[in-house]
DNA sequence: GAGGATCCTAGGGGAATCCCCCATTCCGAA
DNA sequence: TTCGGAATGGGGGATTCCCCTAGGATCCTC
C-alpha cells in the first residue's frame, strides 16, 4: 500500500458524494494514496453535492445512487444540466446490471459497484479523466449484445420496465414508505405518486396495493436496497 | 481530525468485518486514528471472519449484516457459541428499527447504522468495550416504551405477543393479501380484520399500515414458511 | 364464583387512500 | 412533424384506514 502522496497543482480533482460518512472515509483515503488525484470536496447530500461542485469546480464526481434528499439518478441529470465538464462515477451497493444503463444514460461516466475491490475504482477514475467510460466486463458484454439487437431480454426482469421515477417509487413503497410520504420527499403531488403507483402496477401486472408493496418489499430486500 | 495514534499493548483489538473493502477502508481510518483502539484484523466475509478471530483472538468485531457467504445474524451467534469474549456491534445500512433486535438477541452488544456520522460507531465502540449496550436514542426509547405496560418480554419475539388470530392475520398480509382478501378466507366483516390489524399495529408499535405490511412482508419471508 | 384480562367479533364515522379517467407539457424517436 | 412515452396532477366515487366503542366468550386469579 502506498503511502499519501503530496498534492499538486496537476492532480484530477475529485468530489465525493455519499451519506454515510464512514464510506467518505474509505474513498478520501484510497484517493490520496494515488498519485495524480486529490480529493477536492466532500458532500454527504445532493445538495451538498451541488454546492459543492459550484464553489470547488471538481473534474470528476464519485457518487453513490442512494442519498437522502433526492435520487441518484436526478443528481446526475443536474449536474450534466449545470456543468457538463464534470465527469461522474457511480459507486453504489446497488447491482450494475440494473442500474449501470440507467445512470449512463442520465450522463455518468462509469459505474463501479462498492463490494469490487477499491483498485477497480482507482482504475475508473483514470479510464474516465481520459473521457472513456468505464463498466465492468460483464456490463460491456451485455451492453454490446444489445447492441447487436439479440433480444436478450429473456432474463430480464420486467422491473426493468419502470421509468427512472417509477422505480423510484417504487422502493420507496418496497422500504415501507406510505404514497404521502414520497410525494413529500419527491416534492410533488400525491396525484403524481398516485399516478406512478398505476403505471407500476400496469406495468408489473399488479392488480392491488397490496400486492404492490408485497412485490417492492421482496424486490427491495433481494436488491438490497437503501 | 486527529492524526493516527501509535498501537500500544493496551490497545483494544478491533477485527472489522465488511464485504465492501471501501467500507473497510474507512472504518480502518476511523480507528486509527483513536487512542486505545487498534485493528488487529479484517474480513470481507463470514468465513474469514471466523479464521480471524481463530487467529488473532480480537476484544470486538464490527461487523456488516448482509455478507457474501452466509447472513450476519447466523454469523453472530456463532461467534458468541466459539468465543464469548468478543464483543460485536453490526454496523449496517438496515434500518435499526427492523433488525436491532434481532441482532441484540442473537449475541451483539451494539447497532450503529452506516447512516450515522463514524464519531457515533466510535461511541459505540467506548460504550461496548465497557461491557454496556449500544443502540440509537430512538432504539433504546422504543424498546423501553415496550417494556412498559407489557410484562418485560426481553427475550421473546414481539411478534410473540400477537393472538393467534392476529398472527394469522399478519401473516396474510405479509403475503400480499389485502384487507378484504383476508375477511373472506376468515369468513369474518372487513370489520374484524380492521380490529385486528389495529391490535396488531399497536402491539408491534407500528403507525401506518404500509410500515405493516412492510413489516409482514420481511417476517414472513425470513421466518413464516407457512 | 366474582372480577379482571384478553380475544374475537363488529359497527360508526371522518380522514385518507386507492383507482380509474383524463389533460397538459416536454422530449426524443421515427 | 407526428407520435409515443414520461412526468406532472386534477376529478370523483369506491375503498380503506384509523380511532372509538362494545358485547359475548374464555381463561385465570383471588
Amino acid at each position: 500500500m502506498n503511502g499519501p502522496t503530496k498534492a499538486t497543482a496537476k492532480d484530477v480533482r475529485i468530489l465525493v458524494v455519499d451519506d454515510h460518512s464512514i464510506v467518505r472515509r474509505g474513498l478520501v483515503d484510497v484517493i490520496k494514496r494515488e498519485p495524480g488525484m486529490t480529493v477536492c470536496a466532500e458532500a454527504a447530500s445532493a445538495k451538498e453535492a451541488i454546492q459543492a461542485i459550484r464553489e470547488h469546480k471538481p473534474r470528476l464526481a464519485i457518487m453513490d445512487l442512494s442519498l437522502q434528499d433526492f435520487s441518484g439518478m436526478e443528481l446526475i441529470k443536474q449536474i450534466k444540466a449545470m456543468d457538463p465538464a464534470v465527469s461522474m462515477i457511480v459507486h453504489s451497493i446497488h447491482d450494475e446490471l440494473l442500474y449501470a444503463e440507467r445512470a449512463l444514460r442520465a450522463g455518468a461516466h462509469g459505474y463501479v459497484m462498492k463490494s469490487e475491490e477499491t483498485e477497480k475504482l482507482v482504475a475508473a477514475i483514470r479510464t474516465v479523466v481520459k473521457g472513456e467510460i468505464f463498466v465492468s466486463d460483464r456490463m460491456s458484454s451485455r451492453i454490446l449484445g444489445r447492441m447487436m439487437g439479440s433480444k436478450v431480454d429473456i432474463n430480464s426482469q420486467p422491473i426493468e420496465m419502470l421509468s427512472d421515477r417509477e422505480l423510484e417509487v417504487f422502493e420507496d413503497l418496497g422500504r415501507g414508505q406510505g404514497t404521502r410520504q414520497i410525494a413529500e420527499k419527491l416534492c410533488v403531488s400525491i396525484k403524481t405518486v398516485e399516478s406512478h403507483r398505476e403505471s407500476i402496477k400496469t406495468k408489473l401486472n399488479l392488480k392491488t396495493a397490496s400486492e404492490l408493496i408485497h412485490v417492492a418489499t421482496h424486490w427491495v430486500m433481494r436488491e438490497g436496497g437503501t
